[in-house]
DNA sequence: GCTTCCAGTGGGAGCGCTCCCAATGCACTC
DNA sequence: GAGTGCATTGGGAGCGCTCCCACTGGAAGC
């Protein structure tokens, strides 16, 4: 059945000749359309196979302007962000429901100089049939070029100050305040908030539900104790913390990175967790469960964060009409707090 | 300066008009190709500039048979691998160097069914410039599917038996034996090892390196006690080993991940680590330094891995010979071990 | 028996780019 | 002044596929 390795990828106009139909018939085959009679259909299968043809995907990008592939484009300082497990979770969930759909994932760093002049062009030309955006700052040129964009887009957490048509978000506030509650509950009153970029939706949107909570509860919120979402920048923030306010008896982290980082921070000071100081986090990361002690936190649904954005997407993609989505988070309680 | 927005994109024809050249001195002046003058190579520039021009990239994919992107292509049982700190970490490493050689990142994970036939059709078609594939398993018929593909293949970590001929693999065997010794040398000598899957190389290789290194002290060694990488597995194992061989002093767990379900069980069975049992990983992702004692292990080169993978992608598909590369591992002690 | 209809068919015109090649013009040599 | 060389130029032929459209013939409707 094998043929002798061609040195050159068959076409489909040899597939034809093979299979003695015109192109237009082989064409059709091959993609299940109809007007084509089951005896040339099985020829042309026949001849696929003989042949070991596959379609060749730029052809078919550059005449049906559509590339088969989706973007996911992370915006962040360095690399180095792929590795942070909230993103590796974001894949998981993309990849998954991309997969469904035929399309294939293009991982893109907006982080360089460079990486973000790749976006941008990505963005303006028709290299990708949609794409979905995560991690953007404030004033982020890239929000810019997204609404210009040749191709659907779908923002993963909103943007800063404006609301796209189409993301998908999680409930950061409301997070944020049922772990400043649970916190509260334990009769605590001197809570402090280690927050993320203040310069990101999540950021802020996570002290606004840390700051409802304390002024519900008729106390003072504490002024943003901001880290960068990492586990040093949450050992930082902790210790300044510690430094301004001795008296300090709950941190509400808004990231399990950052919380790490204050559990060291807390252990190095000597303090016990929860007993002197409770510490909540937020995200619900595997690490959560290995810290010690185990990391009472806010649960989000990342995977599905990723599917959905993939979802919302791909129907984008096919011409429909999505509504943007809030996904819910809650809380699991652990040893922390 | 900006013209109002064209509902289609310009094509480099309108270019070539509007700059008063033809289409051929457009294209040149695109990519900064010799043969044109100044005066019209700015004329170029400024026409660019004022429609807003980017070329399509599947009509070039097309002309040049350049597809401008790379795969990475993951093997595994279900998708949520690339949650895995350490596919995360090569992602980081390929990610950087594929930006350097401007070539865009396609995620292909091969778990499903479908997904597997997605990739070999990408491997058989001209989807992409090249292919990294990583973590193939004993007899995956994928690696048949890689020798025939149409695009340069690097493999990541070698497969079962065959090595082909580029590929960027870490010291296992050395690693491995590096850990055993470190355990032998604090006089323990009833040492087992928590395996990899051993349908992989690294599962393998790992183990041998548990051997030698028994056997260079005279020991006999156990017998491998197999699980597939992940923290369930290594908690299972563990359990497994404590029940066959209950005076087990070392243990040498061939991934952090499975160190870290060793160290829980060890826990919940009352074992003191190091005092009672000592524990070695393999991996050195971040977690290591979190567990409760902080992990003795071997570190890997992890995100050097991807780069170096991505790296040697880049010089086949420019047409160079790069030689297969093994990168270095060493031994991390901290309190484990 | 004669329209009507439609599944089936293949020709051909793109999709937007690259690149080969012949043609042009101009400086410079002998 | 004819000849040589070279930088510059644009025409045109693809790259391999999809899809519109005109054409065929046999089944169905009257």
């Amino acid at each position: 059945m094998a043929e002798d390795a061609p040195r050159r990828q068959p076409t489909l106009d040899e597939v034809a000749e093979r299979a003695g139909v015109s192109r237009s018939v082989a064409s059709r085959a091959l993609n299940n359309a109809p007007h084509v009679s089951r005896a040339k259909r099985e020829a042309v299968e026949r001849a696929v196979r003989q042949l070991g043809y596959v379609p060749n995907p730029s052809a078919r990008a550059l005449a049906t302007r559509q590339t088969g592939a989706a973007a996911l484009v992370v915006c962040g300082e360095d690399p180095s962000i792929f590795a942070d497990p909230f993103f590796a979770q974001v894949i998981v969930g993309a990849s998954a429901a991309l997969e469904e759909a035929d399309l294939h994932l293009m991982l893109c760093l907006a982080a360089s100089d460079r990486g973000r002049k790749r976006v941008a062009e990505l963005l303006r030309s028709r290299g990708a049939d949609g794409a979905m955006l995560m991690a953007l700052r404030e004033d982020d040129p890239l929000t810019r070029v997204a609404e210009k964009a040749q191709m659907p887009v779908v923002f993963g957490g909103r943007p800063v100050r404006t609301t796209p048509r189409w993301y998908v978000d999680v409930d950061n506030v409301g997070g944020a305040r049922k772990a400043t509650e649970h916190l509260l509950s334990r009769g605590l009153t001197r809570v402090a908030a280690i927050c993320g970029r203040l310069d990101t939706e999540a950021g802020r949107a996570r002290y606004r539900g840390y700051r409802d909570a304390m002024l519900a509860a008729g106390l003072d919120p504490l002024p943003p104790q901001e880290g960068d979402f990492t586990e040093h920048s949450g050992a930082a923030a902790m210790a300044t913390l510690l430094a301004d306010r001795p008296g300090v008896e709950g941190v509400f982290a808004a990231g399990d990175n950052m919380a790490v980082g204050a559990l060291r921070t807390l252990r190095k000071a000597g303090r016990r967790v929860p007993a002197d100081v409770a510490v909540v986090g937020f995200d619900d990361l595997s690490v959560s469960r290995i810290t010690d002690p185990p990391l009472t936190t806010v649960h989000q649904p990342i995977e599905a964060l990723g599917r959905e954005m993939a979802r919302m997407l791909v129907a984008l993609v096919n011409g429909q009409d999505p509504t943007a989505l809030i996904l819910p988070t809650h809380l699991v309680v652990r040893s922390s707090a």
